[in-house]
DNA sequence: GCCAACGTTGGC
DNA sequence: GCCAACGTTGGC
């Protein structure tokens, strides 16, 4: 099993959305890198869900992959800010994974924590100027993560 | 609201 | 293929 974070904007989808839907699909990726960790997710990898351009920063929950290599249905639709006149249904260029809710942390735990343990190398979501939205996490950051959640 | 980081676009 | 201009992300 791998570990994986990503980023939403809370006032956009949060956690708590997640909760209530249960599973969704993570659509709306546009970035190559971030795309190609997309496409090497497996179901069942565990995925920590970070609150991002909010106060405090920080991750909110857990999430589990249920199923991978899925292409993006936004990149096909017209009304859709993240249509791609560029991409074929027979070749779709962007692909993401449908996630399902496992958590939501009782305690958020912030980048401000995140800074205190880990650094850059250990975790690139710590990183100045850091703008990627999917990144992996090694399992022994991971598990250290966990541990802070509890 | 500001600004650093950095990915993308487009002229050449 | 280079690189300046531009747009977006996201912390603060």
């Amino acid at each position: 099993m791998n570990y994986w974070l990503m980023k939403s904007e809370p006032d956009v989808y949060g956690i708590g959305d997640l909760k209530r839907d249960r599973q969704t699909i993570w659509d709306g990726v546009r970035n190559y890198q971030a795309r190609n960790f997309l496409r090497s997710m497996q179901p069942g990898d565990l995925v920590f869900f970070y609150h991002s351009n909010v106060v405090p920063p920080g991750i909110a929950g857990l999430m589990k992959v249920v199923e991978s290599n899925i292409a993006d249905p936004t990149q096909f639709d017209f009304a859709s800010r993240y249509y791609d006149v560029k991409s074929t249904k027979e070749s779709p260029r962007w692909q993401t994974v449908c996630v399902e809710f496992v958590e939501e942390l009782s305690t958020l735990v912030s980048l401000d924590t995140l800074r205190s343990q880990f650094s850059p190398d250990d975790l690139l979501v710590v990183r100045p100027g850091n703008r990627l939205s999917v990144m992996p996490i090694n399992p022994e950051v991971a598990q250290k993560i966990l541990v802070l959640a509890r």
